[in-house]
RNA sequence: GGGGGGAUUCCCGAGCGGUCAAAGGGGUCAGACUGUAAAUCUGAUGGCUACGCCUUCACAGGUUCGAAUCCUGUUCCCCCCA
């Protein structure tokens, strides 16, 4: 195999940790199996999943063949890696309805019809199911000394701290996820594993498991944590809100922002985890970012980049357009449909077409309905600070009143307070 | 079981009979600056039919012209002794 996929996880920084640094890169020359395991905790994956995702997508277009295992069975227990409490557990029809939704925003990362090294989709809900509480035990839980369990971060951590315990099912789940990787190595040849640092545990639990059932030899690799410079996990809004992956949950407008706005310092890290940008244009970007980086050369690229995998060309498309009329001035000859397009997740509200006869609407109930506001008094004060646009442009008067004259489109009025939040008002009837 | 302390507006935390919609900080929101950044600075931060009115200081009563502040009971929390 010509790529030598070792050395550009390396450069990138993807590395962590892995069980052979010495023999894994000439290994990789053959085509291998490999496999991450995702979490089914929501019915889409979010930011913090796009690493793995593109992990598995980065050996996939190195030849090898991957393996996105969906934790239906390991989702019921819940990993106490990485979890300072006990986990409440999921339902298992909730589960069902989160792994189908997993599974259609892989195919946007995976290519399931490759042929010889075509992704693989599973679900260690199929094989764990069948599995009787006594064949377990016999099975694979014969395998595990306990004062090796008793050794894992994992474990310790928990057993450590006085005000969070750690129950019996929880302390079971490196099990299930050893046997996972033992059993995907036995059915697919899956021979190596990747995960997060904090999965360092589960996987080494695999590996050993799987040289005591089986007589073989496995690897692992854990990447890096994707935090910020602060140290924080990356995914997350100003606001605390995750950024997921579904345009349901995160429309392709926000998404695509969310990148826009990566501080410098977290750019060339994101540019490195997660584009598919080869070494020598991800260097000139820093190089960029350190000459000139008021044009934020690094946040577009990113943001292009991770938009146009996760939502598509159109997807990208319609965020970019988004952003130019978001960003730029007066907002007025828009068409209905346009308008509606761009803001397709500004919330809008719908007000009687005759609110806008007479002396018209006054613009603090305006922005109060619109949910700009909590109340008219902060709709004031939003007013007087010179915080509020209609169409973008900005009012100061708090008596104003909306007519017919204000819409920027045949029935919408585009209200904004601040820099970003918007309100769409349809006047309709 | 005995003793002590506490519950204040989004959070922390002052206030201990009127001058209290309640200090200060955090957060949040807005403005300026800027790179749709960070930092910084400024203003705002219970509601309203808004120079006034209404509802808030765990809950329910009471004392008083007047209570977040005093009294009684209830609930919850914390600490100390057993």
């Amino acid at each position: 195999m010509k790529f030598d996929i070792f050395a550009d996880l390396s450069w990138r920084g993807l590395i962590h940790q892995s069980t052979d640094d010495a023999n894994l890169p000439t290994w990789l020359d053959q085509p291998r199996t490999v496999y991450i395991g995702f979490d089914p905790t929501a019915d889409s994956l979010h930011v913090g999943s796009l690493m793995q995702l593109m992990l598995l997508r980065r050996f996939q277009n190195a030849g090898h063949r991957p393996i996105a295992l969906v934790g239906g069975a390991t989702g019921m227990i819940g990993d106490p890696s990485g979890k300072s409490a006990e986990r409440n557990l999921l339902t298992v029809d909730t589960l069902r309805a989160n792994v189908v939704g997993l599974e259609s925003q892989m195919r946007r990362f995976l290519d399931f019809e490759a042929g010889e090294n075509g992704a693989l989709l599973v679900n260690n809900f199929d094989w764990m199911r069948k599995f009787s509480y006594l064949d377990f035990l016999r099975d694979v839980g014969k395998n595990f000394p306990v004062n090796v369990m008793l050794a894992k971060d994992s474990v310790k951590g928990r057993l450590e701290r006085s005000d969070a315990g750690l129950s019996y099912t929880e302390f079971s789940y490196m099990l299930l996820q050893a046997y996972d990787f033992a059993y995907l190595n036995e059915m697919h040849g899956c021979e190596l594993q990747i995960g997060g640092s904090d999965q360092w545990g589960n996987i080494t639990a695999g590996i050993d498991l799987a040289r005591r059932m089986r007589r073989v030899q496995l690897y692992g690799i854990t990447s890096p944590l994707l935090t910020d410079s602060e140290g924080k996990k990356i995914g997350k809004t100003e606001g605390g809100t995750k950024v997921w992956l579904s345009s349901e949950r995160t429309s392709p407008y926000l998404f695509y922002q969310y990148w826009i706005n990566m501080p410098d310092d977290d750019a060339g890290t994101c540019l490195r985890f997660l584009t598919e940008l080869p070494r020598e244009e991800i260097e000139a970007l820093d190089q960029a970012r350190r000459d000139e980086p008021q044009r934020r050369e690094s946040q577009r690229r990113l943001a292009e980049e991770i938009t146009r995998l996760v939502h598509g060309t159109e997807g990208l498309a319609a965020a970019q357009g988004a952003t130019q009329v978001f960003f730029g001035g007066e907002i007025s000859g828009l068409a209905d449909h346009e308008l509606i397009e761009i803001f397709p997740d500004v919330p809008s509200t719908t007000i009687p077409k005759t609110d806008l006869g007479g002396e018209g609407l006054g613009i603090l109930d305006a922005l109060a309905s619109a949910g700009l506001a909590k109340s008219k008094g902060e709709a004031r004060r939003s007013v007087q600070q010179g915080g509020i646009y209609v169409n973008n442009r900005r009012v100061t008067d708090p008596e104003k009143r909306l007519t017919a004259a204000d819409l920027a489109s045949e029935t919408v009025i585009v209200l904004r307070s601040g820099k970003k939040r918007y309100a769409l008002l349809r006047c309709l009837g």
